[in-house]
DNA sequence: TGCAAAAATGAGAGCGGTCACATCGTGTTG
DNA sequence: CAACACGATGTGACCGCTCTCATTTTTGCA
């Protein structure tokens, strides 16, 4: 026996049941003004009955609005990215929008181009782009999208669309503390080339060595996992010229205390440890890090506010950055010489 | 003056520079057979010299078919559920699929209800849960959804649609080592109520217990977090009447470490723990965290790959539970009595 | 009670594609 | 060279909905 394929229950169908035009049924369907309730009841209660759900597809084609909004992510499985996303995916339903996620798999232009185009032929009303590297930046420009857009990155350069915490206080914030401690060899270990975040937080870091008139050596760029941060900090035990190492991220961080312990060293009894992000984690690491806490939710949050504020015509609203904000544990302390 | 409205290119303007008919345009863009090289190329050209895209809406609303995955999820900002997300969106877009996610407000029947309803309006093809809670699951059930349906659980109750790491033998992996070790007095901490998986790792862990005829005591049941295991474990330090803990994940372990430690009790010299998941940073707590690995971006891209299996019609496939491993590090030891 | 105005309802067109089928031109065959 | 098959292309209908506008019903008031 073929299964008789049924198709799902269309307006019309309902429109017969209930016993009036289709037209009718669309009202009650978009609560219009000009329908007796007692003929709306009588729909809706059919629309129950039938199990009857209307077609967004044919919906979006007719209004072209498909209430939906994209987002283009990479490294969604950080703490970071993921938390913002959960965020913008919890305003947007709220909103009553729905959430479109694509994720790069390569950062060269042409998969840039390949996702954004995706995004683009699905009708999403807006742009969320979590993924703050600089090619995916660029990439976007080029397209010249004309679409509410939102880039959660960090350098104000597009005031337009840009939304995030000011990074490069937050690594400013986290430097001076350093300072103010005594340190005065003080290490970065930052974020892969690309990232706009990383190169934010490494500025910040410089600025802030310079104004105190501080020695600036190369910071080291990582790819934002403990490993690495494990991996370097065995390397870095090795010479030991340094009382301070302000990381980029907490998992760094986290690597760094690993690798020194291992060493021998006493974190922050020999070596003071920064992190940023202050994920939950962190409070519980051994010892608990200090690091630079950022509002993730916060911005996905705005990021949405942005958007629909844009939908609806309002602009330039939302763009203050969001401060971060230092939170002092227990592996930063003076160090002992 | 006012803007004009432009519409975005259709397949007619398309047809109409390339001169020819839409349809023709059609079978260039979905490379059908009877189409000669040299017309195809003709098109191809106007439709990159105008920037078309065609409109998925209106392809949707013809073939009844989004190319859209739908995922419904809970807590996507932890570890676990984000790489699954992550690995499926990548699997997803490698099929040429786009995801649709959303996430759950609350638990309650009618927010669940809210949210299927929802995805189902996008004509979604078919649908991943990866949000393992009882009243999810049964949700689902009463729904009837008639469409291809993966869900990220752990129980096998319904072998059909169920996917997932054997939380079980995890547990029971994780148990064991420490029966092993030679503890006799083991606690657990469990997630909370209504996860599948954190019931799944609970029965895993009693079942074992009874095997080896030990003492059981009602297990905790905690919220996942860090905090909530720093907390627990505070209260536990008071009693010590016990040489070790299995918590039901990373996060609680990190936290019950940090509480034992702040009460000048040594891991693993006085209590030995073990850990759930083998988060990344698990390797470089202190002590690095002895734990049940389970392979979170394969369990997404298998549920992907059934899910366009059971959409060609092909079923039965991908079943075989994952086995999750034990990863001894340094957090257990035998017991000191 | 009658009639105009307002409210409720219905009919037709069209959104941008794909499908089924008709038509056209060409190459093969007897 | 006529008859035919086959590949390439064009035409009409339709997917399920909303929009505009025409039509019917109800309401308010003289």
């Amino acid at each position: 026996m073929e299964p008789v394929k049924v198709r799902a229950p269309s307006i019309r169908d309902v429109a017969r049941i209930a016993g009036v035009s289709y037209q009718t049924v669309s009202r009650a369907l978009n609560n219009s003004e000009n329908i007796r309730s007692s003929t709306k009841d009588r729909v809706l209660e059919v629309i129950e009955q039938l199990g009857y759900r209307p077609n967004q597809a044919a919906r979006a084609l007719v209004t072209s609005r498909s209430r939906t909004i994209g987002v283009l992510t990479s490294q969604v499985a950080n703490y970071g990215p993921a938390t913002s996303l959960a965020a913008i995916e919890d305003a947007a339903r709220d909103a009553g929008y729905l959430v479109t996620t694509t994720s790069l798999a390569a950062t060269d232009s042409e998969a840039i181009h390949d996702r954004l185009e995706y995004l683009l032929s699905q009708a999403i009303e807006g742009l969320v782009v979590i993924s703050p590297q600089m090619r995916v930046f660029n990439a976007i420009r080029d397209l010249d999208i004309r679409l509410p857009l939102v880039t959660l990155d960090s350098t104000g350069r597009d005031g337009q669309h840009s939304l995030s915490v000011d990074q490069t206080s937050g690594a400013r914030l986290a430097t001076r503390h350093l300072i103010e401690l005594g340190h005065r060899k003080i290490l970065h270990l930052g974020g892969p080339q690309d990232w706009i975040e990383a190169e934010a937080r490494m500025t910040g870091f410089l600025d802030e060595l310079i104004e105190a008139d501080l020695d600036v050596r190369a910071p080291i760029l990582g790819d934002w996992t403990a490993d690495f941060g494990y991996t370097v900090g065995r390397e870095l035990s090795r010479y030991r010229d340094f009382s301070a190492v302000f990381a980029a991220n907490d998992q760094m961080a986290l690597g760094l205390i690993h690798a020194f312990r291992d060493a021998g060293l006493d974190v922050p009894g020999d070596i003071s440890i920064v992190g940023f992000d202050d994920v939950p984690d962190a409070a519980h690491y051994w010892p608990p890090l200090t690091t630079v806490r950022q509002d993730f939710a916060e911005i996905g949050r705005r990021s949405v506010a942005m958007l629909l504020a844009e939908l609806n015509g309002q602009s330039g609203f939302g763009h203050e950055p969001i401060l971060p904000e230092l939170i002092v544990r227990g592996s930063t302390a003076p160090p002992r010489w």
